[in-house]
DNA sequence: GACTTTATTTTAGCGCCTAAAGTAAAACGA
DNA sequence: TCGTTTTACTTTAGGCGCTAAAATAAAGTC
C-alpha cells in the first residue's frame, strides 16, 4: 500500500506540487511556489525533476494571455498520458470499467453484465484480472505507466487490510481482492466504499471548496452516506461509520431490508416509497420489492403531480429523512449537507417535511451554520472519485521506477 | 493560538521526545530514539538542547535497576517544575482552577462558588485573570514558566476564533474570553468542551491505548459525548459535534431541557429520571428538575434493590440510551463507547435495557467490534485531561524565548 | 586485566531548503 | 531604437537537521 507519507520534504513538495497541477489546471513556476509556500528556486528543482520523467511538459508561449510587463510565465502543465489508473465499480449484477488519465479525466469506460451474487471469490478475481490486463495492454500504446486501481464497492470495506468485509453485491465476506490485485499487477490497490468515491469527486469540484466538512447523502434503493472531515472520508475502526440508512428513526418502526425495524432506510428508500405505495396507488407493473428506474419515475411523477397519497408516503419518507439529518447535524455538525443519488428525483416532495424535521428535532444551535443543498445525480461520478483518489494517493516516487512500468507477464 | 504544526523537522522531534517523555516517564537516549524512529546522535541533540534549557534532567544513576551488560541508560526524566499550566473549569455556579506541572500531574486546586449565571463577560473575565493572576505570582518561586491556560467549559465553543459559542453555565453568548486571557497572560490560551477533556484524560490512560477511535459518554445532569477520532477530539464545523443528548431517540417524545422533543437527554438525564420517579415513589424532597446527587444516590438505590418502578424507569431510559448509542455506532463506527459520569451509578439498573436496544437496532455487521464499557466517575479527571491538551499542544520553541516567563506587570 | 556488550557522543557527509545574486524575456518610454 | 523597468526563472552559496559510522564511555564477564 504505497500511499506516501510524509516521508523527506521533497517527497511531498513533489506530490504538492502535481496536485496544485492537477486540480487548478497549468501553472507558472513563480505560482507553484506560492501556493504551495514554497521558494520557486525549489520548484525549478522540481520542475526539472518531473520535466525528465516526462511527468510534465511546458506549455508552449503564446498559448495563454500573459498581459502585463516582466518576463512571460512559462506554464507548466501534467502530461496526460504520463500515467493511467483504473477504477472498478463493483454494483450487484453489473461492473463499470473506467480508465482516468494522469490529469484525471476519463479516457475508458465499459459496463459488464454479471451475475455478482452467483461468483466466487475466485471467479471475481480472475473476471477483474481478465478485464484490466485486456485494458492494459491496449492501453500500452498510449500511456506510460499504470499507476493504480481503485476498487469502488458498494457496502463495508476494510482499509486496513484492504479486504470487502461485506457488500450487498456479493455473496461471499473478508475478501481480500485488494492484495490479490496488487500482487497481480504490481501496483497499489486503493479499496472504497462507493460513497466515498461519489463525495470526493463533489468536493473536489470548486463550489464546494468552502465546505470542508461535508456529508453527501445518496437516495436511491437504500440510502448511502460519506462523511467527509477536512475533505477526507471518515471511514470509523473498521470501514462501517456513516451508516445513515440504518441509523434509526424510530424504535420498532418499519421493517429494513436489513431485517431489523425503524432504520431511516425502510422509510426512504427506493424499495420503502414503492412497497407503501403500492397497495395503494395503480403503479406500472414489475418486482415492487427492487422497483426500478421507471417504476420510480412513476411514482414521483404522481407525487409531484400532488397525488395526495404519493405526497403522503413521500412526506412521511422526508420527515424521516429529516430526522436522520438532524442526528448527522447533532452528531458531526458539518458545514454542508448535500443530497444526491437518483433518489433526488423525488426530493422536491419530501423537501418541506425534511426541513421541518430538521427544525422540530433541534435547537437553533445544532442547526448552527449548516446548511442543506441537493445535487443533480450522476452515474459516473463513483468512477470519477474513485480516479481522483486512485491519482491523489499516487505517489511520484514509485512513478520515476521503472518497475511500476506494465509487467503483465509474469 | 501556538499550537505547533509540523514546521521544522526538529521541532516536531523535540515535541516527540517530550511526550513520549511524559506519557512513558523517564527514558533512556536509545530508547527515545528507538520509540520515535530518531537516531540517538540526533536524540543526544536534542536532549543537551533541553538539559540547557532545564526543561528535563538527568537520573542520577543507581535509581534504577538496569540488569544486563554493557554501558548502563541514563534515564532522562521531565523537570517537573520547569513549566506550570492552568485549567479552568466552568460550570453552572462553580468554578474550579487546577494547576499542573510540566508532568501533567496536578500540584494545586481550588474551587470557587460564583453565580455564573448572573455574571456580565467582563465581570466573568475580571475574576478569572484576578485569580490566575494570584495563583501566579504565588507559584513564580516554584516554577521557571507559565506556559498556557485551558478553560474547560460545558457547552459549544468555537475553536477558531476561541469564542464560547453557548454554555449552560452562562448567560451571555458569543464570548471571546481565549483572545482576552491570552492578552492578559500573553500565553496560549486553550478553550475546549469539558467532555473533550475527560475523553482526552481517559483516553491517555494505558487501558485504552489500544481503542483510538473512542466514543466517551457522559452521564449526569444531561449527557454529554466526546468522540475522539485517531485519539482526537472530533468538534465538527462549529464545535457543536457529538451533541448525544440531543440525538432522537423518538420523534414527538419526552419534552427536553432543550425545549424540543424525543431526545436522548429527555428520557437518560439526571433530571429525566426523577421526572419519572417523583410521581410514582417516596424520594427526598427538594428541586425535582435538579435533582441533587443525594435524591440521585437514593433513586439509584431503589433501582438497584429491585424496586419494579424505578427498575422500570432506568429500563427505559436504557432502552433509549441503547438506540443512541446504535446511532453512534452506525455513524462512527468507534472501537469503544465508553460510558462514565456521575450517571454510572445507575447504569447497572439500565445494562441489559441496553444491550438489548443495540442489538435490536443494528445487524451484527454494524455493531463490528465495537464494545462498551463503562469507567468509574472522577470529577478530576476534567482538568487533568485539560492540564494534558494544554501541555500537548505547547510549543517547546515558545518555551525557550523569555517571553514565555511570567509577566504579569505590563 | 583483557574482552564483550551496550550507551552516548563526535564526526563527516548528505539532502533539501532558502536568500540572494545572476540571467532571460518581455513591455515601456523617450 | 535602445536603455529602463518589471517580472520570471536559474544558479550559487550557505544553513539546518538528519544519519551512519567511528570514537569514547561505562559497565559486566571470564
Amino acid at each position: 500500500m504505497a500511499i506516501p507519507s510524509s516521508e523527506s520534504s521533497r517527497q511531498d513538495n513533489t506530490l504538492a506540487v502535481i496536485r496544485a497541477l492537477r486540480s487548478q489546471g497549468p501553472m507558472a513556476r513563480v505560482d507553484l511556489g506560492a501556493s504551495n509556500d514554497i521558494s520557486s528556486a525549489t520548484v525549478t528543482a522540481i520542475t526539472t525533476e518531473l520535466l525528465g520523467q516526462a511527468l510534465v511538459s511546458e506549455l508552449p508561449p503564446g498559448m495563454h494571455r500573459d498581459n502585463g510587463r516582466g518576463r512571460p510565465k512559462t506554464l507548466i502543465q501534467l502530461n496526460p498520458d504520463a500515467v493511467f489508473v483504473v477504477c472498478v465499480k463493483l454494483s450487484i449484477n453489473e461492473v463499470q470499467i473506467v480508465v482516468g488519465d494522469f490529469v484525471g479525466q476519463v479516457r475508458h469506460s465499459e459496463l459488464h453484465s454479471l451475475a455478482t451474487l452467483a461468483l466466487t471469490q475466485e471467479e471475481l478475481c480472475a473476471f477483474l484480472v481478465d478485464k484490466i490486463e485486456a485494458l492494459s495492454s491496449q492501453l500500452r500504446d498510449t500511456y506510460s505507466r499504470f499507476a493504480g486501481i481503485c476498487l469502488a464497492v458498494q457496502g463495508i470495506v476494510s482499509p486496513h487490510n484492504g479486504t470487502i468485509i461485506w457488500s450487498p453485491a456479493l455473496r461471499f465476506r473478508n475478501a481480500p481482492i485488494s492484495s490479490r490485485l496488487a500482487a497481480v499487477f504490481g501496483c497499489p490497490v486503493l479499496l472504497e466504499n462507493d460513497a466515498n468515491c461519489i463525495a470526493r469527486s463533489l468536493a473536489s469540484q470548486p463550489e464546494y471548496a468552502a465546505y470542508p466538512h461535508m456529508v453527501v447523502i445518496m437516495l436511491g434503493y437504500g440510502i448511502g452516506m460519506s462523511v467527509l472531515i477536512d475533505g477526507q472520508p471518515f471511514i470509523g475502526a473498521n470501514g462501517s461509520a456513516a451508516e445513515l440508512g440504518h441509523s434509526k428513526y424510530e424504535p420498532g418502526g418499519a421493517l429494513c431490508s436489513c431485517g431489523r425495524r425503524g432504520c431511516i432506510e425502510a422509510y426512504v428508500g427506493d424499495y420503502a416509497l414503492y412497497r407503501e405505495a403500492r397497495t395503494m396507488l395503480s403503479l406500472p407493473a414489475g418486482d415492487s420489492a427492487h422497483p426500478s428506474e421507471e417504476q420510480m419515475q412513476a411514482l414521483t411523477q404522481l407525487a409531484m403531480r400532488g397525488d395526495p397519497v404519493a405526497r403522503q408516503i413521500f412526506g412521511k419518507a422526508g420527515r424521516a429523512l429529516g430526522y436522520g439529518i438532524a442526528n448527522v447535524m447533532a452528531l458531526f455538525n458539518p458545514d454542508l449537507v448535500l443530497i444526491t443519488g437518483a433518489g433526488v428525483r423525488g426530493y422536491p416532495a419530501m423537501r418541506s417535511e425534511v426541513e421541518q424535521a430538521i427544525d422540530d428535532a433541534l435547537v437553533e444551535e445544532l442547526i448552527g451554520l449548516t446548511r442543506v443543498a441537493t445535487c443533480p445525480w450522476d452515474r459516473d461520478m463513483t468512477c470519477l472519485g474513485g480516479i481522483a483518489m486512485t491519482l491523489h494517493a499516487t505517489d511520484p516516487a514509485t512513478l520515476s521506477a521503472p518497475s511500476s512500468l506494465l509487467r503483465l507477464q509474469d
